[in-house]
DNA sequence: GTAGGGTTAG
């Protein structure tokens, strides 16, 4: 017999005090009926009415007792509550989950120790549950391992500061902390978006010794990179560098998606590409292979920047480097191939993915859905929602918004509002992308209206107006012709900390531009730039047509120069404009020649550029 | 254990 338990025996032999001596009678016959098996025996031969906190820990302490026996015990207590007036206390719970860890009984460890932490009156302060272990525990063997679990369900239950306070226990009274335990709580507080303190937490975790891997390093780089401070990340590399954490392929990949981002934001695509190609140089020097998600995420940055060829070769170079070419990087090579109307190319791919034993995913028909929506090709839609659902995959959220805008962008107006039943039956509550698409199609078929009233009401259906459906409105008061009412819009929108976009401001222009009053919508231009916001190819256009309307055609060709400054490249609509200008003047020398100039363009001229250059040779006529 | 995929406006 160890000194620990022969010590344990002596105390519990002599420290019975002769007031609680019949606790022990009582705990000794809950004990022989456990033994016996007779569970339901407990009821009848009335063991529960005497019962008291005293009585609990000898049952549950009571090393002749099996864990199995008190794990039985407990339960039946927890289910039986009317029987007994007496609740397991917080001491109870700590035999328990002490005599669990002892018997290597982990998961019913962890769900007891669950329960201690998500009730308000048994949650203790950790310093009170670890003096209650080392009551139990004489040896300190389980307590490192309680104080573990605790650590980690602390995390699970996004009760960060209780585990910071565990950690802090733990490191003060020189208990070993578990790395792996550690990137439970950093990725707790990665999905609840708590970056200050994990990166205050990693932090804590290098000073107080805990073994940094490259896992912890990658959590803290990829949510430093979400918040777009790449800057940060980098610092830590070089700084975990040093004391020999290396990165890995997810560490790059997790910059390389920060990078692809930013493009998104401001950066023009060269900054974005200089500091993609210095990760990759990166990599390459340090030896680190690219994988199924780097060439995803190459393959996306490439067909977002327009670089079609690039992107397929790598997709080509990925399979013959016999990488396993997964369902992500399919999903994102068949969105791509759709998005750019290849319907064909990307259903070979969906073909070839489903032979290769791969399941597409509810993204995968999203984008083929999308696809062949944006074609307008409803019926075929129809056709993969059915497939997708036979597969056992049901539509979602943004599957009924893809349909609703095909729908709509077809003016089958009727077929959207079905669609809405469908999504209302299966729980599927309509968004902002809903509505906005929905007010798109009644303004399609002319019905403002209906548009107007649905954007105007839809916060009384509980959801948020944001700067696209804003945008909406402000688009429809000035084709209406009401521009009072649109600013009016415009204030409300930066009182909801809505921000308007260069196309809310293209809007306005329009409606400044319809009433000729082209100071005005001059004005906006010079607005947008205050704003940090960029005048776009519709900005422009809009202008341009409006000066050409009131026959300042010189100062639309002065606009049409500034485009090319600004990287803007006109489209069919500002080509003809400004020949339909020209033409009107009669100078159709200038008309041909920008004629000639769209389509060298490769730009496909429609039939009003033609009756406008007609016209020009015959100004009698036009 | 850490990374990558589908929807909205003129």
């Amino acid at each position: 017999m160890s000194t620990q338990k022969v010590f344990k025996t002596l105390r519990q032999v002599f420290s019975v005090n002769p007031a609680l001596a019949p606790n022990q009678g009582i705990a000794q016959n809950i004990c022989a009926t456990l033994k016996n098996s007779e569970l339901k025996s407990l009821k009848s031969k009335n063991l529960l009415s005497d019962l008291n906190s005293d009585v609990i820990h000898l049952v549950l302490s009571n090393p002749d007792l099996k864990v199995q026996s008190c794990l039985y015990f407990f339960k039946f207590l927890q289910r039986n509550r009317r029987l007994c007036s007496y609740k397991p206390d917080l001491q109870a719970y700590v035999i328990l989950v002490c005599r669990l860890l002892t018997a290597r009984k982990f998961a019913e460890a962890k769900i007891m120790l669950n329960s201690v932490v998500v009730d308000n009156n048994l949650r203790s302060p950790v310093s009170v549950v670890a003096n209650l272990v080392d009551e139990y525990d004489y040896g300190k063997r389980i307590s490192p391992k309680l104080l573990d679990m605790l650590f980690r369900i602390y995390a699970d239950n996004e009760l960060f500061n209780e585990a910071l306070e565990v950690f802090d226990y733990m490191k003060n009274n020189g208990v070993e902390l578990d790395e792996r335990s550690c990137m439970v709580f950093l990725r707790a507080l990665k999905r609840a978006n708590n970056v200050e303190m994990l990166v205050n937490f990693f932090r804590q975790m290098v000073d107080s010794g805990v073994q940094i891997t490259v896992y912890a390093m990658s959590v803290v780089v990829d949510v430093l990179c979400k918040i777009g401070d790449v800057r940060k990340a980098r610092n830590l590399i070089d700084e975990m560098g040093g004391k020999g954490v290396k990165p890995n392929v997810f560490t790059y990949n997790s910059l390389l998606d920060a990078c692809i981002r930013k493009h998104d934001m401001m950066d023009g695509n060269e900054v974005a590409m200089a500091g993609i190609d210095e990760i990759l140089g990166l990599m390459e020097s340090n030896g680190v292979s690219h994988n199924v998600a780097t060439y995803t995420l190459l393959i996306e940055w490439f067909y977002a920047i327009g670089k079609i060829e690039e992107a397929e070769r790598l997709f080509k170079e990925m399979c013959e480097k016999g990488i396993k070419v997964d369902a992500y990087a399919y999903t994102t090579v068949i969105n791509w191939n759709c998005r750019l109307g290849k319907l064909k190319r990307a259903f070979e791919l969906f073909d070839e993915m489903t032979e290769k034993g791969l399941t597409p995913t509810v993204q995968t028909y999203g984008a083929l859905i999308n696809g062949v929506c944006k074609g307008g090709q409803m019926e075929a839609a129809e056709i993969l929602v059915k497939e997708m659902q036979d597969k056992g995959i049901e539509i979602n959220l943004v599957i009924s918004n893809t349909l609703v805008d095909g729908y709509c962008k077809k003016g089958m107006i009727d077929e959207a509002l079905k669609l809405q039943d469908v999504m209302e039956k299966k729980g599927i509550a309509a968004d902002v992308f809903f509505y906005s698409s929905i007010s798109n199609g009644l303004c399609k078929l002319k019905r403002n209206d209906e548009a107007k009233k649905l954007l105007l009401t839809m916060e009384e259906k509980g959801v948020a107006p944001n700067a696209v459906t804003f945008t909406a409105l402000v688009d429809i008061y000035c084709k209406e012709g009401d521009i009072s009412a649109a600013k009016s819009v415009l204030r409300e929108m930066e009182r909801k900390g809505e921000h308007p976009s260069t196309v809310t401001y293209n809007a306005l222009i329009d409606g400044y531009v319809r009433k000729g009053r082209m100071k005005e919508a001059r004005k906006i231009i010079d607005e947008l730039e205050c704003m940090k916001l960029m005048p776009d190819v519709y900005t422009y256009t809009s202008i341009i047509h409006g000066e050409c309307i009131i026959g300042n055609i010189d100062e639309a060709l002065k606009l049409f120069g500034e485009m090319s400054n600004k990287g803007l490249i006109p489209n069919v609509v500002t080509y003809t404009a400004l020949i339909s200008g020209l033409s009107k003047k009669g100078r159709s020398e200038e008309a041909f020649k920008l004629y000639d100039e769209m389509i060298e363009a490769g730009l496909t001229p429609d039939d009003s550029v033609y009756s406008s250059l007609v016209g020009s040779l015959h100004p009698t006529a036009a």
